[in-house]
DNA sequence: ATCCTGCTAGACCGATTGGTATATTTCGAC
DNA sequence: GTCGAAATATACCAATCGGTCTAGCAGGAT
């Protein structure tokens, strides 16, 4: 059973992406390794390149919500949820001999134009992800505030640590991560003041 | 006073990489920017591409790692130091019109091979940033394990709010990382077991 | 003056870039 | 079976990619 041309095009345009960002995504490449024929490319994606990699980051930065989503809901507090996420990061780097990362970071730093729709989709990505780490710590009562800022501070460690194991090679520094994030999380849920806590 | 050429191609090179990467810095355009002939390039660089980017790499990480330990040794304390480093990069941020950012992550996020130079250069980067943060914290009476996995979160949360306000084109976010940062390395060092803190 | 060296200047190269055009095949509706 | 749309297959394209090559310039040493 062969997948469809459209969705061997999208999922190897998402890992190509993923490992090399937009200008180090070779259309010739992509054909090989999707096996696919040039024609294909251009009936299903008319304006090429970027309405591709514009289609891969949309279904990547849902899937990744969808994934933090279900682990943030299934995980009994926050801390344990966060470290739970990265823990299954440092797996899938491991699997993916450490190819496996964000579908957006690097294309924000391929210097894409500001207003393009592919950069407008990456911030939209870290606003969506940021404020599902923000619900979670405010419904185990952490105040607001503290619940923005910490959000924001998960969910970039996140990103960096993504781009540290991949320069060591080494999903090590995510697990250590995993850990501290999960005590400075709890630290905060701990400090919140009792009887504030919204049941998810 | 014009600087000469091979500073110029450094120094342009230097920010097309922050900018776009090693994929998307053309060889053309880099030319035409720093106003060098073509032979001067492969006169200085004779292995082309490659070792001029190792070269900006170097001179980039050098420089960030200065400036690092500067401010972590001018501050009082680390949580200070970091808030302050984090609050003179939203700045550079606003300056550069959002086109400042790390030397490394670019590259990481290149897919180069395993092996290069390129990557191996930003390897060492990161352990030593890491390492100025965790000597920092330390030094300042953090028990030697919790003062790793911090100093790793610290690094971490750093690159991924330089990309998170690149995506954004905002700074904001920086500048709530660094108050969120430092109380919790604050935390960190107020919860450290007294007389332990060695002076600078 | 001449020679050498450090550097510039730019023509030129094959390979690859993303994209177009058109012919052909596949396959369900009727 | 026949027709038409959906999809595939390839030949082809100008532009750009990174890199090579050679000719010449500038300026100090002798």
């Amino acid at each position: 059973m062969v997948k469809d041309t459209r969705t061997r095009l999208v999922e190897t345009a998402a890992d190509l992406v993923q490992d090399r960002g937009y200008h180090g995504l070779a259309v010739a490449e992509l054909l090989t390794l999707s096996d696919a024929p040039r024609g294909s490319l251009y009936f299903h994606f008319p304006e090429g390149k970027d309405q591709l990699i514009a289609t891969v980051t949309r279904e990547g930065v849902e899937a990744v919500t969808d994934s933090l989503r279900a682990t943030l809901s299934a995980e009994k507090t926050p801390g344990r949820a966060i470290r739970k996420i990265l823990e299954a990061a440092a797996s899938a780097l491991e699997a993916s001999d450490f190819r496996f990362g964000s579908p957006t970071a690097p294309l924000v730093l391929d210097g894409l134009q500001a207003g393009s729709e592919i950069a407008a989709l990456t911030g939209e990505a870290y606003t969506g992800w940021v404020g599902l780490f923000d619900t979670a710590l405010t419904s185990a009562g952490v105040p607001a505030k503290r619940a923005q800022s910490l959000a924001l501070i998960v969910e970039a460690s996140f990103e960096g640590l993504l781009i540290i194991c991949r320069a060591h090679r080494d999903a090590g520094p995510m697990r250590v991560g995993a850990r501290e994030l999960e005590g400075i999380v709890d630290a905060a849920v701990a400090a919140a003041p009792r009887g504030r806590r919204k049941t998810s």
